[in-house]
DNA sequence: TTGACAGGCAACCAAAAGGTTGCATATTGT
DNA sequence: ACAATATGCAACCTTTTGGTTGCCTGTCAA
């Protein structure tokens, strides 16, 4: 879990999600290509560090490694999260506007 | 966006949106206690970061400063990211599994 | 079989992140 | 008024992170 966020925790790595997410299954070379000013190391690092927190799946054919999205880390976040503090979203907000209101009292 | 993917990125600062909103409303000085281990500036830090991705709103009152979870961002998230990826979940999922099903042919 | 192509590995570097200590400031209770 | 309380600020240190360069390995095609 603590791998998931901190693969998400930067920009390169998300918009490589994103580029995957659009047309899934590219090789290393492909996802290169449209990552402007970043070496082809570079992105390997990133895409081993989502491989490591289980966002991007792989499979080696030849010479070419092939990557693609894996939601489903994504997906518990959501149940995990965003579930846990949508629940109580409107009472926070409520309670949040209860303490703004009352601050000179 | 980038501000609270960073922001959710450390433990130390997710157990504290956690805290915060198992009982919403918290001083520094409490938020201290229960995080153990740990200096009350280096709680400040985490603070003042979910303060600036917004996870977090501050009144200050008096010589206190109570903390409240602002759920939102992390609403956005879901918003953003993760029907994002919910819509294509099936589908890259049964892709995956068709790549990896003829990864020998 | 010998280039060319796709990718992996390792050393190295600068910058950012997480944390600490020490001191300053503002508020409150007695 | 004054001591205790609650927090802020700044300098400093260490580890992690994001990136680079250089070289090595494996695979395909002519």
């Amino acid at each position: 879990m603590d791998a998931v966020f901190k693969a998400l925790a930067d920009a390169s790595r998300r918009e490589l999600l994103d580029r995957l997410r659009a047309d899934n299954g590219q090789t290393l070379g492909q996802l290169c290509e449209g990552l402007a000013g970043m070496t082809r190391q570079a992105v390997s690092k990133h895409l081993t560090i989502l491989e490591e927190a289980n966002l991007v799946a792989t499979v080696k054919r030849g010479r070419e490694k092939w990557h693609y999205l894996n939601p489903v880390p994504i997906h518990d976040i959501g149940e995990r999260w965003i579930g846990k503090f949508e629940r109580s979203r409107l009472q926070a907000l409520s309670d949040l506007k209860t303490a703004l209101e009352t601050r000179d009292e």
